[in-house]
DNA sequence: ATGGAAATGTGATAATATAACAAGAGGTGA
DNA sequence: TCACCTCTTGTTATATTATCACATTTCCAT
């Protein structure tokens, strides 16, 4: 599909509300820096760079959207340049992954223990993120329930963005 | 992947307690057909086999798993025919998309209103189905906490079913 | 019966993702 | 230092999932 291009000029992706990307960009690299050397990870110059791109443009992207970013600057050319930089981040919890869109976003609370839940506008395809504990401990009990131990959960929402409402 | 080869063997698809399959099927068919009626659907030929399919299967079934039993059976072999259908089935809440197997489930509990929440074994692949309805009301007031008009959820958490958690 | 909308079938192709293997980078202990 | 090991990267090739576009048929309401 390539993410983005359906209506990018309109939306704000990742969170509705604006406020100054580069500063909580910026933040949560260092975050990321912090939590790969506590846990002694290696957050290679692809890995880096493709959490960069994730930032930098504040949306989900595809995979073969940041594999192009990545190509342009030097790095492989191959889809398992993109793919694998992006499975390490999703891994250990620098991005998330949006399966509604086949697409990947930062993560906005890096290290934080977290159950994202995800709000997709289906006119623009924005996305913010809000965590949900509340959530997490529902499904947790609803799993041990039926006996099934929760690992990871995932949840998206879609329905229509205040900016594509006011239209 | 061609869904349910993996550990085919093993674990109890959608819903991890035992009972009569084909008892359930039968109902959730009928329900199906009183519900078309009602609401002026077709459920045709392709799309009821489509359903009966995912029954009988009673698992999560991939769209090219669904279009070789559907080609066998003397309807078309082109992918249409399977997404076609299923979208059927998925927008009028015959069936369910899984979307951390890019998958298909017949819904258990058609026709009335559910958030369902997915339950799928990391291991066997094995998808149990819950309702929760507190989870979608939270969802619904953390939309409207930041303006967004929440149409649709999907809850999927990945972890460990009681068969293979055994083992 | 007939005109229009919905559904089906088909060929072609797009978009997403992984397998498998060779080569390089970096750390670790002898 | 160097041999060794592991992790990472790059590449080729291919698998898997999904959609487009268009002809044909079916169904139903007039």
């Amino acid at each position: 599909m390539t993410i983005g291009k359906k209506n990018a000029a309109r939306g704000t992706p990742v969170g509705f509300s604006s406020h100054d990307h580069s500063a909580c960009a910026d933040a949560v690299l260092a975050r990321a820096d912090a939590v790969c050397k506590k846990a002694g990870l290696r957050l290679t110059p692809v890995r880096r760079r493709t959490l960069e791109i994730l930032l930098e443009a504040h949306r989900a992207l595809g995979a073969y959207d940041i594999l192009e970013r990545l190509r342009k600057e030097g790095f492989g050319h191959q889809p398992p340049v993109a793919y694998r930089a992006l499975d390490f981040l999703v891994e250990n919890g620098f991005a998330h992954r949006i399966r509604q869109l086949n697409a990947f976003a930062a993560c906005m609370h890096p290290g934080e223990e977290h159950a994202p839940a995800f709000f997709i506008c289906r006119d623009c395809d924005a996305v913010a993120e809000a965590p949900m504990a509340e959530v997490r401990a529902a499904v947790d009990a609803a799993g041990s329930g039926i006996g099934f131990q929760v690992e990871h959960t995932n949840l998206e929402a879609v329905g229509v963005c205040p900016d594509c409402a006011s239209e």
